[in-house]
DNA sequence: AAGCGTTATGCAATATTAAGCATATTGAAG
DNA sequence: CTTCAATATGCTTAATATTGCATAACGCTT
C-alpha cells in the first residue's frame, strides 16, 4: 500500500550525516583535533597555552605532537626550553602547509557529503 | 630557497586521507560495522548467524540492533524464537532501504573524497 | 516430553584508551 | 644564584568501551 511507502520514506529523511575526516602516513593518524591543536601553538606561541586553550593538559597535547611527528617523519613543532618567557614553540613551514591543506580539505569534503547526503535522503 | 619548498611539497604529497562517515538520529549513531551487520541478517536469516559471520558475539550484534532501534524509534529486525530452526530473523523494508541508501551515500562520499584530496594533496 | 538452535538480557570481567601526577631540565631575568 | 614559566618524560590511575559468561524462554522436531 502507498501509506507503508510514504511511512517509510518519511522515517528515512529524519536522519543526519555524521563523518569524520582525517591524514594518515607511516601508521599516524591524525585528525580534526590535532590540527586545531597546531593552530593554537601558532597563536599562543606554545604548546602549554595550546593545550590550555583546548582544555587539554600539556601532557596530552606534547604526547599527541612527539606522536605525530614520529609516524609522520617530520618535525611539526619547533620549541626552545627555558629563557624569555620559560621557553615556546612554534610550527614548521610543514606544520603551517598541512594545516591550510587539511583544512581546505575538510572544508570541501563537508560541502560535498552535505550535498550528497540530501540526494540520497531527501527524497 | 627553492629547495626548501620543493621538500616541503614532497613530505606532503605522500599522505593518504581517512574518514568516516554513519547516520545519526535521536543520538543513535551507526556507520560501516552496523549497516554490514544488517546484510549479514539479511542473507543468513538469523541474528547469531549473521554475528559469527562478523566475528562477534551474539550479545554484542543484539546489543546493536537494540540500541539502534531504540534511538532510532523503529524496528530494524523482525525476529521470531522458537520452531523451526531454532527461530531467526528478518530486516524490516525500513532496514532494507536504509542500507541501499547508506552504501550509495559512502560510495558516492568515498568517491568524492579521494578526488578532493587528490586536489589538494597531490601537487 | 526431551532436544535443539535461536532469541533475549542482566551482569561480571577485561581490554583499550585517556587523563592526571610527579619530577627533572632549561635559560633569561631580577 | 634564586625564581619563573615552559619543555620533556615516565608512570600511575581512572574512565570507557568491549567482550564474555550465565541463564531463561520459545516452539518445531523426533
Amino acid at each position: 500500500m502507498i501509506v507503508a511507502l510514504d511511512d517509510v520514506r518519511e522515517k528515512l529523511t529524519s536522519f543526519a550525516p555524521g563523518y569524520k575526516i582525517w591524514l594518515e602516513k607511516g601508521g599516524g593518524v591524525q585528525g580534526d583535533g590535532f590540527f586545531k591543536l597546531l593552530e593554537h601553538i601558532e597563536q599562543t606561541g606554545s604548546i602549554s597555552g595550546a593545550a590550555a586553550a583546548m582544555g587539554m593538559s600539556y601532557r596530552a597535547a606534547w604526547g599527541k605532537i612527539k606522536a605525530a611527528e614520529k609516524n609522520w617523519g617530520m618535525i611539526l613543532v619547533a620549541t626552545r626550553v627555558g629563557g624569555e618567557a620559560g621557553g615556546g614553540a612554534r610550527l614548521t613551514p610543514e606544520a603551517g602547509e598541512l594545516i591550510r591543506r587539511f583544512y581546505q580539505f575538510r572544508e570541501e569534503v563537508g560541502r560535498e557529503i552535505k550535498a550528497i547526503f540530501a540526494r540520497n535522503f531527501k527524497d
